[in-house]
RNA sequence: GCCGCUGUAGCUCAGUUGGUUAGAGCACCAGAUUGUGGAUCUGGGGGUCCCCCGUUCGAGCCGGGGCAGCGGUACCA
């Protein structure tokens, strides 16, 4: 085994692509914001619960894999019994089939919470993983547009409790009966035009990304991009796209708040007439404004302002999943990145009803609407903002091994320092004293034991401390000077190390 | 999927018109200092120059074809 060369055997250490690992600090951080937000969401009065990281496919929805591309989208494969099983794409559908599956002795409303990793097969990018985290909350089995109005306030709630200040984000609420019905009004309804209403729903979503210019090629006959590749228009005609214009330049519904601060249902009459003599008449259009009114009245009731919940008619999210009230969390702030650029955040969570999705399990009508973060997403923006605790954990005091013959007395002082609740550890390597104390550096440790025989002879131990230490050897350029100085050390009695060490510890917080 | 850019040490990169044994900085390990993390000095380990084919006396460099990474775009429950 004296051959340097790595053999052909030796496999490459790699991660898939899409695929990342979490360490410490980033662990602990998100340790913490996801309890920040169970805490909110407890509060809120949901539930937890886990569901496994996959499930048969016919249960995950329509993303059935074919015999010839198994894995399109979804990661699957096949059980012994030759099902097809996949992973989970979300916490929705699992979430759906879990409450079809114990439908009679669930509560109605059910309301859960649940966080995990999602598994997607596509593509990555950058800030996209083919493994990530979501955090949802969902109520299944009322049609009731309280529920919808608590996942905006939930949404909001949940942005500040991590510090984002208020007019630092936005929960922008729209309702896919809206668009629905302008595409009605326009005449792009039946199932001759499917493919045509997906390509607009695509390219409004892109409205906020693009600017209208761009989204208004969409519409009409394609968009070639800056590296050529060309995007298939609508192919409306101008006149259709002057109405989703109309829709999309809407003024926030301007005309809607007039009706929700007088909270007067007469108005509010007048306002859908105005609404359909504008876009074109529809019952759609006029279920989807009665929604948003309630979804309104009840948010700002409960004193939440425009500056955190407001109407967006260009909010689309999901295509084909979304049948009423759509939500979309957006951090508004500005930053900017390592060079200098500024960095948009944009959404960082979103959701809405879906009132079919457990319907697929059962005969009945099971009306749903939920909220899901992206938290890796968010974690990448708070922690741009400075809002992900930075403080590097500290490392643990190590007690070296001077003698290995009484390595049985160093990890007995190891224990007394763990009783005591301080983070401590024998060193448990080969090396010698220097590597030991490269060891305790490297660790971010806040000191280091050390208890030779100089110190055993008179029943002491020598405790360094290696913050001071550091800075001390910034003023001291000469090694033997620096060795023989042996900065920011004192010995106490072996009796005394506990309190000693607890003692350096609460001056290194201190300072 | 489409378009563009880039592939040389763990990382960041240099490498002349094609010419001997492919380099630097950082990082890592060891010694100077057998009981002290820093600094300094000395030494050391580490390479499929992305892969294959071609041109050539000779290819890290030139040509062709792949592959991978990055960026954009498309798709996105």
């Amino acid at each position: 085994m004296s051959d340097k060369k790595p053999s052909k055997t030796q496999v490459k250490a790699r991660l898939p692509k899409g695929m990342r690992d979490v360490e410490a600090q980033e662990l602990r951080a998100l340790k913490h914001m996801l309890d920040t937000i169970s805490e909110v969401y407890e509060r809120y009065g949901f539930e937890p619960l886990d569901t496994p990281a996959f499930e048969y496919t016919d249960a995950l929805g329509k993303f059935l894999p074919d015999t010839d591309r198994p894995n399109e989208g979804v990661f699957s494969f096949q059980d012994e019994d030759e099902q097809w099983v996949s992973m989970r794409y979300d916490l929705t559908a699992p979430l759906a089939r879990y409450v079809a599956q114990n439908f009679d002795a669930t509560p109605k409303p059910f309301r859960r919470y649940q966080t995990g990793y999602v598994y997607r097969n596509e593509k990555p990018g950058p800030g996209r993983f083919r493994q990530f985290m979501q955090f949802d909350a969902d109520t299944v089995g009322t049609a009731n547009p309280a529920a919808d109005a608590e996942m905006c306030m939930l949404a909001a709630d949940t942005l500040e409790a991590l510090g984002i200040p208020r007019g630092g984000y936005i929960i922008k609420v729209s309702n896919r009966k809206l668009l629905d019905g302008v595409m009605d009004a326009i005449g792009i309804s039946g199932v001759e035009n499917a493919t045509r209403r997906l390509t607009v729903l695509r390219a409004i979503d892109k409205l906020d990304k693009f600017g209208w210019d761009e989204v208004e090629l969409l519409l009409g006959s394609g968009r070639k991009d800056e590296s050529g590749d060309f995007t298939k228009g609508a192919e409306l005609t101008p006149l259709q796209v002057r109405k989703i214009r109309e829709y999309l330049s809407w003024e926030s519904i301007a005309l809607f708040r007039s009706s929700v601060q007088t909270h007067r249902q007469e108005r509010l009459e007048r306002d859908i007439e105005i609404a359909e003599n504008l876009l074109g008449e529809s019952d759609l259009i006029e279920a989807g404004l009665r929604e948003l009114f309630d979804i309104e009245v009840l948010v700002r009731s409960a004193g939440y302002g425009h500056n955190r919940i407001c109407i967006d008619s260009s909010v689309v999210r999901g295509l084909e999943y979304y049948t009423g009230p759509v939500f979309e969390a957006e951090l508004t702030f500005r930053a900017t990145d390592e060079s200098g650029q500024a960095v948009r955040f944009g959404s960082v969570g979103g959701g809405g009803r879906y009132d079919g999705l457990v319907s697929r399990f059962r005969s009945q009508p099971v009306p749903a609407t939920g909220f899901s973060i992206g938290v890796s997403r968010l974690y990448a923006a708070l922690s741009h903002l400075g809002k992900i605790g930075a403080a590097k954990a500290a490392g643990p005091v190590v007690v070296l091994v001077m003698d290995k013959a009484r390595v049985g007395d160093y990890q007995c002082m190891a224990k007394q320092l763990r009783d005591a609740g301080i983070r401590a550890e024998m060193y448990v390597g080969d090396a010698g004293m220097k590597a030991q104390m490269k060891y305790a550096d490297k660790r971010g440790s806040p000191a280091v034991i050390i208890q030779g025989e100089d110190e055993r002879a008179k029943g002491e131990v020598t405790i360094k401390d290696l913050l001071e230490g550091s800075r001390l050897s910034g003023e001291i350029s000469d090694h033997a000077e620096w060795k023989e100085a042996r900065p920011a050390q004192f010995s106490v009695s072996e009796g005394d190390l506990v309190a000693a060490v607890q003692k350096l510890l609460a001056e290194q917080a201190k300072a």
